[in-house]
Formats: structure tokens, C-alpha cells, sequence
DNA sequence: CAGACACGTAAGCTGAGCTGATGCTTGACG
DNA sequence: CGTCAAGCATCAGCTCAGCTTACGTGTCTG
């Protein structure tokens, strides 16, 4: 019988790349991965892994092998579910992700509402952008998190993940309340200065993709992560920068908002199986209260997936 | 994450009954079961277990977390099936369980067909009763047995197994030559004696509740498992006994069949997940091309399930 | 009401699996 | 083309999880 920890040492080392990386989420030492894989490798009888270069790659058996691991782990996860299900009252940690617009907005009413309803609960919430969502939920340093979906910077479902939708909302350009609209008003900004958000988060991201779209690199202005900054930048005649509705509750003076085709789609995220945890399952219902609550147009003609209960679909 | 090798503890307890009787299957010690058993509680939150007299018993958490545990090793068993068919070749052991008759007459020249297929194949070929099946394919003392299916003694699926039929018999009463049939055979059989297999065997536990339905108890008079042994019996004028049809190609002189309303239905058994295994497929194959030569008139219109390929019942 | 049966606990020992040190190969850079 | 760092593999050594053995406790049986 197959070993679980080394097929989770293999799994990981599928979605990190290389054994260093799997070694430090798992706070290993590099050498004790190796073993532990090499070990597998032979009790298995087939290669699994080979050199590429100075790292490892996994063969077409290894990553077969990833996928009935991704089904053995999310029986494991159901397994913890009903056990927390057993287990009278609600109690233990709960730890959510957020980026940050949504821990000044979304967050504070659900956690209210949670604390309530479920003294015994732990709740710790950690800020982080929506692309180290998936690998923190993978790693357990996060149980829940909150995660974007663009239209136009689709994001690939992870086999590791389930979610359900939370959020429709219309993307903004902020412009200086001077600014003729144009048609198109990301066109119109091709010459701008652009303020977005620091490389490698997904703001920044989507950004440089809706302006490549339009058929130019945006001139990058301002770097501001945080949406109230980077509308005072605007407000200021610094730029133009892309903001959600969710962060333009009430706009500032000198800002004027442009409705773009682009839609940001948030959901909640959790690992596979960790669905029917009654923990989980409370902060995704508080989280659906809450947002049912805010001004995102969620339209209810999209609302294919019940908010709770339903199947989930992968993230 | 839930330790799988003491789920598997707590999953073959559900099915044994006593730890003792775990600890045996698994050579352990009972003190090492019992402590495993502690520790999985422990990490559980949750009773899983209590004393129910001199034994232990699952609480309704124990029995949820079992049912959890069977998707687990089926998953585990389906990765361990890809590795197999990664591993070039077919090689490795299979351990094939059947009871008696099968092994004179079906296994044979599934054997030979496999031998000549798969020369890498180590078979080896166990003579079980079928009421032992489940637990030897569980324990993993076999990979791949026979078991039947009478409509009148009826089985309850295993979780932990998947089967496929593979013949569909008449059962017959066979009586000295000189007797008159009667309109309900087993209804003239109620005076008669009679020639039955061991306690504790499927034939006898058929035999017994066969008269039970008409409404009386068997005089048992021989002991018999094999259905030659039987037969031979019988024609000594010694009693009446059941045979199927498998057991009676050529019946001896002497001894008049009588078909019964009764069928016997013999189905292939292996672990869930195991089906995918190439080793298992083949045999499960071979036994198929066998059994389709074989008198058994195992009627098209009941063969709703495609004998190789289509989805397996619960056994 | 002894005796056997079954589970639990305590103590002690062994090996799986960790760390840390070392060496090899690969790719980047001047 | 030499140098350096990144990354993986291997070896030796140590530690603790988990096994066995021994014994105690509760419970069904003849």
C-alpha cells in the first residue's frame, strides 16, 4: 500500500517544481524529500521522477500518480470534515486569506457575524494577493481564502481546490474628473500614465493584460496596491488606474469612474473535501451573507451554483 | 491529516469485530492495535469507539470515518492499478481465491490462457469457501476470487469490493435414480436424507435455508464438500444432496438431477480500485472467455453488465 | 465462581526517517 | 572557458514512533 505523506510530498512537488521548494513547505530538509520520494519511486517500480536540467521533473507515471493523490487527499479532507461534523459545537481555527480590499470590506461584517454564532471558532484572517491563494490553501497555512477570477486573465481550475462564487462586480477605469470618456475608455488611456499594482500580484496582471488587449504596453506610472491610494493618485491627476466596485463604495471627488466590460468574479476557495468541515462550511455561508449584502451586482441570471450547499466547482 | 494506515485498522475492526482478530490479520499484536486505535481517536477529537461488553464498538463517528476510509483505499488501490500499468509488462503475483469446483473446472484453463498471455504473471491459486472471500480480499491474502450469489441466501455488498458476474447456473437436487419426481423437488425431499457441506460453508448455509423455505429442517446424514464426493453418495443411495450445475458435466450413473427454481451466480471479486489493474483485468478477462465455454446458460437477457470494461457492482 | 477471553496500560527496544555534511551536475555570467 | 551558485543525491548518525512483552482489569461462560 502506498504511503500518503510520500504521494503528498509528490503532489506538492508537481505544483512547486522543485524538491527545495516541497522540502520548505513541508519545513524539511531538502535531503529528507529526496529520500522520502526516492523511496517511493521504489516501492513503486516505475520512474517517477528525472532530472531535467538541475531540477526534477515528473514523468508521465508520476503525474497519473499526482491524480489519484489529489482523490485519496480529498477523501482524507472529507474524512476530517465529518469528523469536526462529530465533534459537538464548532470549534478549532479557521484560517482566511484575503486580498486586501476585500479585509476592509467583506471580511469585518462576516467575522462579526461568525463570532456570534460561533464563539468557540478561531478565526485568523492573513492578507495575501489572490495568486498565493492556491498554494497557501494547498500547504494548510490557509483553510479558506478568497481568490478573483477575471474574465480576461483566466485562471486554471486547481485539482487540489474546490469554490463557489461570492462576487460579480464591474471593473472601473478611475479617471480625473476632467477626462472626456471615450468609447472605449481603455483605448482612450493608451496614453496615460497608469497606476497598478506591484508586479506579481493579480492586479498587476490583469492591467498589463487589458491594455495588451487594446494593443499597447501601458506606461507605468505609480505602483499602489491599495485601491484608496491608488484613487487619491487619480483624484491627484496622477494617472488612471483600474478599480473594482467593491474598493468605490463612495468615490472621491476629482475621480471619475468608467464602467469597462471587464468583470472581476470573486470566490471562496477551500481544499477538496474541506466542503462539508462545519467550519469551513460556516465561513463560506457568512461570507455569503455578507456579500448577498453589498453593492456587487451579482446578477441572478449567472447564479448557476446555489451559494451554499450546492456543488462546488473547482477553483 | 488522518494517519491511512490506522484508518485501515479502524476499517478492518469494523468488518472483524474484535481488535484481537484485526491484530491477527494484520500480525500485529493486540496491544499494538489498541494503541493505534488510541492514537487515531486522539487525533480524531471524537469517540470512535467503546466498550460494548468484553468487545469494542464503533460509535456512529467510528462508522462515518470507516465509510471515508473505504473511498481512501479504493483510491490508493486505483493508483496503486495505474503503477502496475505504468510497470512495462505484466508482471508481479496474483493470488486467486475459488472454491472447490471452480478450481477442478473453471480455473484450469484460465490458468493456462494466462500462463501462455502473460508469462511474467505469477498465479497462485487458493481453495477457499466463499464466505471467506471478503475477508481474504479485504486482508489482502488474495487479489482476485470467486464467490457466489444464490438469490435465496442473499450477501450485502462489501464497500471495500468491486465484482463482475461471471456465470449464471441451475441448481439441481439430485436423488437415486429410482426416485419419482415430485412436482416441488425440495418439498419431496422433506423425509429424505440428506448430504450437506460443513458447517460454515455457503452449500450448507444454501441447503439448510433451501428447506427452510419449504418449510422444514433437513435430516443431515453426510457431510460432504465435494460435490463428486456428494454425487457418488448419492448414487449409493444415501441421501439427497444440491449440486450445481457446474459440479455435474457428467453426472455418475445412478443419480437422477432434478432442476430446482434456485440459481447459482458466480461473480469475479477484487478490491474496489482494483479493477484497473492490469494484472487483475486480465485475469478477471480470462476467467470471462473461460466461463463463456462453460454449459453455465447464463442467459444474454440478465447480462446487463458488460463482463470486461463496463462499471462493477458492489460484490 | 473459576477460567478464559478481550481490551488497556506500562516499560523497553528497534528501525524508519529525520538532520547535517559532502559531492556531483547544471546553468548563468563575465 | 573558468567560476560560482542552485539543486539533487548519498552517507553517517541520532531520535522517536510504534512495536513487543508483561501485566492488570473487566466481562461473559460452563
Amino acid at each position: 500500500m502506498l504511503d500518503v505523506r510520500r504521494l503528498r510530498l509528490l503532489r506538492d512537488l508537481a505544483h512547486l517544481g522543485t524538491i527545495a521548494a516541497v522540502a520548505e513547505a513541508h519545513t524539511y530538509t531538502p535531503s529528507a524529500v529526496s529520500q522520502q520520494l526516492a523511496a517511493l519511486q521504489r516501492e513503486a517500480g516505475v520512474r517517477l521522477l528525472e532530472r531535467a536540467g538541475r531540477r526534477v521533473a515528473l514523468t508521465p507515471a508520476g503525474a497519473a500518480l499526482v491524480r489519484h493523490t489529489e482523490v485519496v487527499l480529498a477523501a482524507l479532507e472529507a474524512a476530517d470534515a465529518t469528523l469536526a461534523g462529530a465533534r459537538a459545537g464548532l470549534s478549532g481555527s479557521v484560517r482566511i486569506g484575503a486580498f486586501p480590499s476585500a479585509v476592509r470590506t467583506l471580511l469585518p461584517p462576516a467575522l462579526v457575524a461568525l463570532a456570534r454564532d460561533h464563539p468557540a471558532l478561531d478565526l485568523m484572517v492573513t492578507e495575501l494577493d489572490p495568486v498565493d491563494v492556491p498554494a497557501a490553501l494547498r500547504d494548510r497555512r490557509l483553510d479558506v481564502a478568497l481568490l478573483h477570477d477575471y474574465d480576461t486573465v483566466p485562471v486554471e481550475p486547481d485539482r487540489a481546490l474546490d469554490s463557489t462564487p461570492l462576487l460579480d462586480e464591474t471593473v472601473y477605469l478611475a479617471v480625473a474628473a476632467g477626462t472626456d470618456p471615450a468609447a472605449d475608455p481603455i483605448e482612450g488611456a493608451r496614453h496615460a500614465n497608469w497606476i497598478v499594482g506591484s508586479p506579481g500580484t493579480l492586479c498587476h496582471a490583469v492591467a498589463r493584460h487589458a491594455c495588451q488587449l487594446a494593443g499597447y504596453q501601458p506606461t507605468v506610472r505609480h505602483q499602489a496596491d491599495d485601491f484608496t491610494a491608488a484613487l487619491a493618485l487619480v483624484a491627484a491627476g496622477q494617472g488612471v488606474a483600474l478599480v473594482p466596485q467593491l474598493a468605490v463604495n463612495q468615490p472621491p471627488p476629482g475621480v471619475r469612474l468608467l464602467p469597462l466590460a471587464i468583470r472581476r468574479r470573486t470566490r471562496v476557495a477551500y481544499r477538496k473535501g474541506a466542503a462539508s468541515h462545519p467550519a469551513v462550511a460556516a465561513c463560506v455561508a457568512a461570507l455569503h451573507a455578507t456579500a448577498a449584502a453589498f453593492p456587487g451586482d451579482d446578477p441572478p441570471g449567472r447564479h448557476d451554483e446555489p451559494p451554499p450547499g450546492g456543488p462546488p466547482s473547482a477553483a
